[in-house]
DNA sequence: TATAAATATGGAACCGGTTCCATTTTATTG
DNA sequence: CAATAAAATGGAACCGGTTCCATATTTATA
C-alpha cells in the first residue's frame, strides 16, 4: 500500500557511486567532479528521487522549511489582516505556513515550550502575546529565530504597533469634536493571558483625558471578550448610565460593529446622539462609514515574515534584537461627530 | 549553543535497562512489568526526556500529528468562517495545524504532490478545490486520509454544500418579490483552476428562471474575481446597461458588499431602486442587513475535521467514500424588496 | 619519469527512535 | 524439584539521510 520510494542508496546504485557522492551532489557541494555530478543526476530524474526531509532532519537538523504563527483567536478580523500580509510574504518563499491558535494561557505556555523542542519549524512569528524571560531564555537554548508582532520583548526582534499613539488620535479626535463623556470599550485588561495592546490603547486614551482636562470615570471604562456580542451587552450598559456618553472608542472594528447594533436596537442615532471610533479599519469598515484607527494590519504581517526570514537565513540567532514601530492613522468616516447640544 | 536533549539511550542508562524496554514503556507496550516500568518512568521525569518526533517518523512512519488544510485565498470571510469551524474543532486534539494557501493552478499541482511524499500531515482537508482523478490515485498510493470541503471526487469523502439549492433560493426569493431583471454575479466560472461553488449555485440561478419562465440573459451574468473591487466595477457595468436589473445577486458577501457600495456612489436606494442579495452570512452581514444564503461555513469546517480525524483513528484508508450535504438557508434581511414600479 | 600536491570518492558511523528475535527470567505443572 | 510454558528483556539492524576521514585518482612539478 505504501508508495515506492526511492532512497540515497538506489541513486547511488544506479549511478554507480557512493552514496557520499550522491548527498554532495544534493546538495550542491563543489567537491563533485561535473561528469560525476550529471551522472548522478541523471540516476535522480530517472528514479524521480527525492530526498526524504524527515531523514533530512534527523541526521542534521536540516531545515523544516516551515514558519510558525503563534496566534490567539486567529481568526478574528485583526489577526485576518495579519494573516494576509503573511500569507503574501509567504506566498513566492518556500516556506509552509503552521499556525497555532492559543486561546488560554496553559496553551501558550505549552505551544512556548513544545515547539522550540520540536524542530518543526525553522522560525516562529508571535502576534500580540508576550514571552516571559524565561521563555526567551528557552528560545535561545533552542536557538529558535523569534519575531514579535504587536508585542515587545527587549532580547526579541518587534514590529510594533504605536498603540499608544492609536489611542491618543482617537480620543483626540473625540474631543476636537467637543466630547466630554467618552466611553472606552476594550478587551479584558488585566486578563493574565497578556494582550498588551488594549493597555496601549487605554494609556492612550487616558494620557490625551488629562492633556485635555477631562476627569477620567472609571464607569466609561467597559472590559469584554472581544466578541461583538459582548460589545453589544456593554454599550447597552453604558447607555443605561444616569449619565451617558456621548462617545464610545472601541479597541477593535468587531466591538465597534457589536456597538452600532446595540445603539441601532436602543432608537439612538449615530453620530448624531452617540459617536462610535473603532480601531482596526477592517474590511467592511469602509462601507458601514466606520471612523475607526487604521492599524496596518496587513503591513505588520509582511514585516514580521519578512524579517524572521532575514533572522533565518542569516543564521543570526546571535543578533542584536531591533524594534519597528508602526504607525497607526485616524481614519474619519460617518460614525463620529459634535455631541448633542443639551 | 544547541540545546542538551536526552535521547532514548540516556534514559535507558539511568533506569539501568535496554532501549527496547523504554521504548516499550513510551509506547504503552504491555510486554513491560509494573516495576520496570515505574523505574523508567522515574528516569524519564528525572531527565524531562521528550522523544524527538522526527525520529520517530523516520524509523516507522509514525504520525506527524498534524493536520493539512489546502484552501484557495484563504484570509477571504468564507473561508476564514470554515477555519474557526477547523480550529474549534481541533482545539482540544493534539493535532497542529498546517496552512496551504493556493493561489494557482501550479501550486494547486505542487501541493497535491508534493505533500502526499513529504509525509509532514497525517491527512488533509481540502477545500473547494477538486482534485483529478490522478491527483487521488496518488493519495491513495501514499496512504494520505483526505476530506474534501466543499468540493467533490467519488472516492473521497465528501462535506458539500448543497449550492445549487442556494441558487435557487436566492432566484426564488427575488422572484417571489417580483423581479424578473435579476443579474447574477460570481467567481470565473471557467476558470481553470476549478471553484466548482459557483457553477453549482448559476445553474440554481439558471433552473429557477427557468421554471418560473424568466429568460436568461447573457449581459446580466457577469463574473470577476473575488474582490470587493471587482464587484464595484461590476456592478457599476450592469446598472449601466440600457436595461438594468432590479436585482443582484452575488455568489459572496464579499462581492453583495462591492455592489453596496457601487449602487451607495450611483445614489441608488436599496432596496428600493436595486436589490441585493449575497452569499455566505458573514459576521457584519446582520449589521449591514443584508439578505444573503447561508451556508454553514462552521459547520463545515467542524465537519470536515472531525471526519477526517475519524478517518486517521481508524487506519481506514479503505473505507468507502461518503457523501454529506449540508443544507443552505436564505436569511431575509433588508436589502431586497419588490423592484420599482416603473 | 617519478614524486608531491591537489582533488575526488567511498562508505562506516552517526542522528534518535522502533522492532523483532534470541535470550533470560518468572510462573506453572507434573 | 525439574521440566515446560509464558512473560519480560536486551540490543542489533533498520529507517534515509549527512559527514568526515582513509583511500584512490588526477594533476602539477622537478
Amino acid at each position: 500500500m505504501v508508495a515506492k520510494t526511492y532512497t540515497i542508496r538506489d541513486v547511488a546504485e544506479k549511478a554507480d557511486v557512493g552514496v557520499g557522492t550522491v548527498s554532495r551532489v544534493i546538495n550542491n557541494s563543489p567537491l563533485v567532479s561535473e561528469k560525476t555530478r550529471e551522472k548522478v543526476l541523471a540516476a535522480i530524474e530517472e528514479l524521480d528521487y527525492h530526498p526524504s526531509p524527515i531523514a533530512r532532519r534527523l541526521s542534521t537538523g536540516g531545515r523544516s522549511q516551515a514558519i510558525g504563527i503563534i496566534a490567539p483567536f486567529f481568526t478574528r478580523p485583526a489577526y485576518v489582516g495579519r494573516l494576509r500580509g503573511i500569507e503574501t510574504a509567504l506566498l513566492e518563499s518556500q516556506y509552509d505556513l503552521i499556525l497555532y491558535n492559543v486561546e488560554t494561557p496553559e496553551q501558550r505556555d505549552d505551544l512556548f515550550k513544545r515547539i522550540p523542542r520540536e524542530r518543526r519549524v525553522d522560525g516562529l512569528v508571535i502576534i500580540t502575546l508576550h514571552p516571559t524571560d524565561e521563555d526567551v531564555r528557552l528560545f535561545k537554548q533552542y536557538g529558535m529565530p523569534v519575531v514579535l508582532v504587536d508585542s515587545k520583548h527587549s532580547e526579541l526582534t518587534s514590529i510594533i504597533i504605536d498603540d499608544i499613539d492609536g489611542g491618543r488620535q482617537g480620543t483626540q479626535h473625540l474631543i476636537d469634536l467637543g466630547h466630554r463623556k467618552i466611553a472606552f470599550l476594550s478587551d479584558y485588561i488585566d486578563y493574565p493571558f497578556g494582550f498588551g495592546a488594549s493597555q496601549q490603547r487605554l494609556k492612550g486614551y487616558r494620557q490625551t483625558l488629562e492633556r485635555n482636562n477631562v476627569v477620567f470615570k472609571e464607569q466609561y471604562h467597559r472590559q469584554g471578550d472581544h466578541s461583538k456580542a459582548a460589545a453589544y451587552r456593554l454599550a447597552q450598559e453604558l447607555m443605561a448610565l444616569s449619565e451617558p456618553p456621548t462617545s464610545i472608542f472601541t479597541t477593535s472594528d468587531t466591538h465597534a460593529i457589536g456597538c452600532l447594533e446595540a445603539l441601532q436596537a436602543l432608537g439612538l442615532q449615530v453620530p448624531e446622539d452617540v459617536s462610535v471610533v473603532g480601531y482596526d479599519d477592517i474590511e467592511v469598515s469602509a462601507y458601514i462609514g466606520l471612523t475607526t484607527v487604521s492599524q496596518p494590519l496587513f503591513q505588520s504581517g509582511v514585516d514580521g515574515i519578512t524579517t524572521l526570514m532575514e533572522i533565518i537565513d542569516n543564521g543570526s540567532d546571535e543578533a542584536p534584537s531591533r524594534s519597528i514601530t508602526l504607525p497607526v492613522n485616524l481614519v474619519v468616516r460617518e460614525t463620529t461627530g459634535p455631541p448633542p447640544s443639551n
